[in-house]
DNA sequence: CTTGACATTGAACATATGTTCGTGTATTAT
DNA sequence: ATAATACACGAACATATGTTCAATGTCAAG
């Protein structure tokens, strides 16, 4: 059977670097038959094959449904490698711009109230308020979906969070094991957040403060994973008692 | 007949300062329909009008019949408007240089040794590592004499701080009321974060979280402050218990 | 040679998105 | 008041653009 190479093939180097220069040229992306053309393939479903192998590589990104959202992530090396200096002239170059992201500030999260979501899917903008970010905070990919919160209150503290940290999030309904994700369980009437954990026949939410013990839950159906969690962000701000 | 002002409306800056964040946000520019929604404006007639307006006054560009291809040429100054020239310098000084900040991890924070300094004074920029910070997350002023350490095993769980979170903290050899700090006790033979109070007569170190009692200090000489932690960030990356 | 993973094609499809147009409502100069 | 201009709405439209699928080609390992 044939079997890819690793890395790029001369294909994704052409796609990358017909990105970058597009960009450059006109300030947004290609759709995908301008790239389809860049690289001689009338085909839109190959360039859309190649576009999400360079997506899992992680060289670019982009939203689903949406045109001309690619954006390049990572610079690809022509060639060769080129000596030291000059590579990471460009890899800073590149890093100036794509950088920061704003996220926006949703509302509070309270214990005794479910957590408030971003309205409508779409990246609600109303400058309200916002986080910036550095991107090489965030989890590499996705950053879609993310929207942060105010803690209210001292009522997470076994989640190691405190009154007035602010809580980055990725919207999900489900979680993976391992994942730190905010839930509103029916039975208690309360929003917290918890390591996620799928076992036998319940699932263990386990608090961040290892001197703390897990809460089981029986019934998946009174769970309501609201997101993960991505980041926790603390500004001393000198206060506390 | 009705007048139309000269310059930019209140829309008009609204959709400037949409554009510039959702392209920061997204990567990519908005489509009319979502620069409407921005506005609560629903008809893209509308948008597509203000759109013209702006483009003609050479605050954007477009190209016909092409999605998500508004660019912003020119930055809205807040309120007046400031002659050519500066406002170009303003702009690129203000994207460049203001957004990020990029801090040195010196080391290692543990409960039982002294806080690991930066070398030198200077900030000293090799490699190494560094956490990338949005300059407003930071207390405004002094960028400089500030540095991260990553925190190492549960000992400071009392502080709200986890093991692998990062603390940005700020050199200071003594602090004010109301200012985390971290010390080194003599007597105890440990380093720990508090927030620091001078009474009468002795030096009150009040834990994070809320549920913990302060300790004393009587004697002063046995505590060094090392420095003001300024931030507190914590990465979620799926692990724990 | 056969097989199965990879590569490619072309077409159909769904919808996201810019454009146009007819109409209606303010605002203000004359 | 009248008229001209600016602002606003929403629907209809055309098409630009991403997605999907079935079919076919390719090539190296078994």
């Amino acid at each position: 059977m044939a079997r890819r190479q690793p890395g790029l093939s001369e294909r994704h180097r052409k796609i990358m670097e017909f990105l970058v220069k597009f960009q450059n040229t006109n300030g947004y992306s290609p759709s995908i038959r301008q790239i389809g053309d860049s690289i001689n393939v009338k085909s839109t479903s190959l360039v859309d094959y190649y576009l999400n192998q360079l997506q899992e590589m992680g060289y670019i990104e982009r939203a689903d449904h949406i045109s001309r959202s690619v954006r390049v992530l990572q610079p690809v090396q022509p060639g060769f490698s080129i000596p030291g200096k000059v590579s990471d002239a460009f890899k800073n170059a590149s890093n100036m711009l794509a950088d920061l992201v704003s996220i926006p500030i949703a509302g509070r999260i309270v214990a005794s109230a479910p957590i408030p979501m971003p309205v409508s899917d779409l990246n609600y903008y109303d400058a309200e308020s916002s986080v910036d970010i550095a991107r090489s905070l965030l989890p590499a990919k996705e950053i879609n979906d993310l929207f942060a919160l105010e803690v209210s209150g001292d009522s997470m503290v076994d989640a190691m969070v405190n009154d007035g940290d602010i809580v980055v999030m990725k919207k999900a309904e489900s979680a993976n094991n391992g994942e730190m994700v905010a839930v509103w369980m029916d039975d208690r009437d309360e929003t917290t957040l918890k390591y996620f954990y799928k076992e036998a026949g319940r699932i263990r939410l386990q608090p961040a403060n290892p001197n703390m013990g897990p809460i089981y839950v029986q019934n998946p159906k009174s769970l309501r994973i609201m997101g993960k969690v991505v980041l926790v962000i603390r500004q001393i701000k000198s206060v506390a008692g």
